[in-house]
DNA sequence: GGTAGCCTGTGGTTGGACCATAAGCACTGG
DNA sequence: CCAGTGCTTATGGTCCAACCACAGGCTACC
């Protein structure tokens, strides 16, 4: 008979384990978007914890976008789980770009996917109210005089709800956070282009050809449109796409 | 000569502060992978603000996989940035999926996606040790009796691998996110298959079809065939995928 | 020369204290 | 009677001081 194998023992930080238990709670359902956690002091005395670890745990979920927490007395205050939040994704993606996780390429790449994901399903049959506001957005790109950092925000804008009008949330927010995370990469490439008013009305043109195939429900034609726009502008600002 | 408009304040939380601070160092390239952060009562000191509110920042950062803590004295203590984790990416889609942002659906299809540009780049030209670990992959799931835990996490590596081949960095990581995040989802799903054994040897079998396209060069059918492989696991274990 | 034990710097944790906020409540003055 | 004003209370936000466990380096002893 053998040595008991021996496993070598990892500290577990306090904060974890509320970290933990919270998190649990959400994944069976137990806590749900607007219910509201005990305060930080009584969570602590329910766990047998100083309020210091409660708070890190908290912490970690509201820079999550899962909680929020209000000051104050009564109904409002306290923490309380909230769902949307698209920034906390953003964030996670633009921090780990930042530190090479991941090269420009990849995220293209990736985004050309998402894309003609969602104007297949968006041909197939979109809400009005997203091709009417495509339809404004187009118009908008057209105006004369167009700044970078203003083209860039509508150009996003464009392109998330190009995402939107697939009803896939998932795509949506994916999107937005590839979009918000390569925002500064996006600008210093439009300041590369030699003709940048050439530019704008190319883009805006290509825009508007996808929305009408989108429109006319022709999704194989309009993820081709998409790929060849997106493709087509990441050869045009750098051979080089470092 | 009006009353100047009142902006309200916002409260500015000081964690909040430390963490945007850290946070554009590494943004800026000031902070890279593998260096090291000054001790927490250093941190807090030379920001003016108590150790407390430095330490849910770190914590808050460390969530994030961006930054790793150990204790002790010499070199490696103290906090340090860190890269490669899809561990948070997973946790952030898992517990925003419980909170039903995204649904199973959308999962799914984004899924699709990211498994048909996979493969159309790794039939384009995959690493052959790439190659030889998902031959491996097969022929462990072609092993009799397979459980349903077993099974998921050969199948799940098997994705996660073809992703890899195609040496897109964030393609990988969302890919192995999204396993993640379903895991339970899924062994739920393959405890409702009525015939597991003629499961699991169909999608071993899909399995090697798709890999023999990808060796074979095969962009094209490599991408229809993971796709049928996919969609029709989901239409074989539920008609309606709740 | 090796090693046991001390020293020091690190994160981990606790408890207590104080602040600003915000909601509810009671009192007061018209 | 009732409007307004302050008090009370519960909350998160912050700070401080202390102690612990750990890990590496150093030193003095054998």
């Amino acid at each position: 008979m053998s040595e008991p194998e021996w496993r070598t023992v990892r500290p577990v930080r306090t904060h974890e384990q509320v970290l933990t238990q919270i998190q649990q709670k959400i994944l069976d359902g137990r806590l749900r978007v607007g219910d509201r956690l005990p305060s930080e002091r009584e969570l602590g005395e329910a766990l047998g914890v100083s309020r210091n670890s409660v708070r890190e745990a908290l912490r970690v979920l509201e820079s999550m976008g899962i909680l929020s927490a209000q000051v104050g007395s009564g109904r409002d205050a306290g923490s309380t789980v909230a769902g949307r939040s698209t920034a906390a994704l953003s964030n996670l993606l633009r921090l780990h770009m930042a530190l090479s996780q991941f090269s420009l390429e990849d995220l293209v790449d990736v985004r050309i996917e998402l894309e003609r994901l969602a104007v297949v399903r968006a041909a197939a049959g979109a809400d009005v109210g997203d091709l009417e506001r495509l339809r404004a957005l187009t118009r908008a790109m057209a105006e004369p005089g167009m700044d970078y950092e203003r083209f860039h925000e509508l150009d996003s804008e464009f392109h998330i709800a190009l995402t939107r009008a697939s009803d896939n949330a998932l795509a949506t927010d994916l999107m937005q956070a590839l979009r918000d995370a390569v925002k500064g990469e996006m600008i210093a490439a439009f300041r590369r282009v030699r003709d940048w008013e050439v530019m704008v009305s190319t883009l805006t043109e290509e825009h508007l050809a996808i929305l009408r195939a989108v429109e006319a429900g022709d999704g194989k034609e309009a993820a081709e449109l998409v790929t060849q726009h997106i493709k087509g502008f990441y050869a045009a600002v750098g051979d080089a796409p470092e």
